[in-house]
DNA sequence: GGCCAGGACCGCT
DNA sequence: AGCGGTCATGGC
């Protein structure tokens, strides 16, 4: 076990909806999986670091440069991308409260599969569903924590074994996508061929491309978005005005609406 | 019981 | 190109 600090905000980094499988324990510690490695992030609350209060991460020996370095950015400039994206008086108070969000370089099967899962669905069920399929079919790392199945395993079952999931009709899509992952063309690389896919649409591909793909240009709009940029902005908006980092303006601007903060 | 949740797809205009 | 209905499920 080693022990590094991490500059972002676990709970915004967490909470901002990019991914599924960090949850708080009672002490306000997240534990997640990902890359088939089990780590923890607590907040560090007695400094003030440029992005959020910093945490420290709790990984075993050697994961942190061979996985969860990358996985968490820390090579991206985050306080440049708030500077660039805080284009008005909305946006500014919406990166500032999503300051030490980082978008998370997570597998790109996982999140293409967490998020046809997501569709017409709320946060705690996806969670719910996504950790049933990781326990009914995913490695077991540690007690009683498992790892994201990869498409293989899923792409050699068929819609009946997903029926405890109780995902209902996104149980085809699932499948489907990992037959063409595991059998097919691979995992899609780009925007075109995600929309390949049966049950992916702009949606869920821009999710796909910004959380598994890391394209930090993706914007994806949801009932959340459209709420939010009805509420902020005129017809003629286009997220390219955040390019390069479209993304990361969408996740501010995500987060800032759900929690309601930005409601007056 | 209707509405909503990080939608996609189909068929009809 | 845009619209409404339909697709499961669960929480409120």
């Amino acid at each position: 076990m080693t022990e590094l600090r991490l500059d972002l905000n676990p709970t915004a980094t967490f909470e901002c909806g990019q991914c599924f499988r960090w949850n708080a324990d009672a002490d306000g510690i997240y534990h997640g999986i990902a890359f088939g490695e089990a780590a923890s992030v607590s907040p560090k609350r007695d400094t003030v670091e440029r992005c959020g209060d910093g945490a420290i991460l709790r990984c075993s020996e050697g994961a942190y440069e061979r996985v969860w370095r990358d996985y968490f950015d820390v090579d991206t400039d985050y306080d440049a991308i708030r500077r660039h994206v805080s284009i008005n008086a909305h946006m500014e108070q919406a990166a500032q409260f999503g300051a030490g969000i980082r978008i998370l370089r997570q597998e790109p099967w996982e999140a293409l599969c967490s998020f046809i899962i997501s569709q017409c669905n709320n946060i705690p069920r996806i969670k719910k569903i996504v950790e049933t399929l990781c326990a009914l079919f995913g490695d077991e790392i540690a007690d009683g924590q498992f790892a994201f199945p990869n498409a293989e395993r899923i792409a050699l079952l068929d819609e009946a074994d997903l029926a405890p999931l109780r995902a209902g009709y996104r149980d085809r899509y699932i499948i489907n996508a990992a037959r063409a992952v595991a059998f097919g063309d691979g995992m899609p690389t780009t925007m075109a061929e995600l929309l390949r896919l049966d049950g992916v649409g702009i949606k869920v591909a821009s999710c796909v491309a910004l959380f598994g793909l890391h394209d930090l240009d993706a914007f994806p709009i949801d009932t959340w978005m459209k709420k939010a940029l009805a509420r902020h902005f005129d017809a003629s908006f286009d997220p390219a005005v955040f390019s390069p980092w479209a993304g990361v303006a969408q996740q501010y601007m995500f987060y800032y609406e759900r929690s309601g903060a930005a409601a007056l």
